[in-house]
DNA sequence: CGCCAGGGCCATA
DNA sequence: TATGGCCATGGC
């Protein structure tokens, strides 16, 4: 398994390059844009995030109205709720005066369980702004990484924290590399394995069971 | 047209 | 602990 989790990284390098994530100018616009795009296109989130530009300040966005965020955010899905867990995330961010800096001398375990103790931010979210934002070497697992090691044919440990944990004692601890890793599964997603198994052009397909 | 996206919360059993 | 319903828009 470890061997695998190691020459899938390599594979899908290969086939797709460096990926320079997470697609946002700032920081701040990386966090904003990890609530977004729960379980949500990240195209429908561009549009939001244009919307949002004129705003793209912790503190402008925390006193704008509820409901005119929503109005901003409206294209990205679940409009209301994720107005909500913004607003929730900022009330949080207020704690250390909106400031960048101040997020940077705070430990990386306390950051995480601050910001899963926000409502409407869970373990993805939380470890997608710890990596993305903030330059911590947290391994962020989703859906996709669920899937492409399940097509080939292996059992990964259920549990969101199992799985990370695997993934983070299997590689080097480096912000870059789980930075690329998670940018080139993402990426393998869109172009293969979205709902056809089958991909005889699949970079992983010496691998894939489903292929064999 | 129907399907589903770079999740997470909450109510049940 | 583990499912299931729910949130909602837009691209394909």
């Amino acid at each position: 398994m470890e061997t695998v989790i190691r020459v899938v990284y390599k594979q899908l390098y290969r086939a797709y390059g460096r990926q320079h994530w997470w697609p946002a100018k700032t920081a701040f616009e990386v966090m904003v844009g990890a609530i977004l795009v729960q379980n949500t296109a990240w195209k429908n989130v561009e549009k939001a995030m244009l919307q949002l530009e004129p705003y793209l300040d912790p503190i402008q966005m925390f006193h704008l109205p509820v409901e005119k965020l929503e109005q901003l955010i409206r294209s990205s899905g679940f409009f209301r709720i994720k107005a909500r867990r913004l607003h929730a995330f900022l009330a949080w961010f207020e704690n250390y005066d909106f400031k960048m800096e101040q997020l940077h001398h705070q430990d990386t375990l306390q950051l995480r369980n601050q910001l899963l103790s926000i409502n409407g931010i869970g373990p993805e979210t939380a470890d997608s702004i710890l990596l993305y934002a903030l330059d911590r070497p947290v391994f962020v697992i989703d859906a996709y990484t669920r899937r492409i090691f399940k097509r080939l044919g292996f059992d990964l440990p259920k549990k969101y924290q199992d799985l990370r944990y695997l993934f983070e004692t299997t590689l080097v601890k480096d912000v870059q590399l789980y930075n690329e890793y998670h940018a080139l599964i993402v990426q393998h997603a869109k172009v293969h394995c979205k709902v056809k198994p089958i991909c005889l052009s699949c970079p992983l397909l010496d691998h894939c069971e489903q292929n064999v």
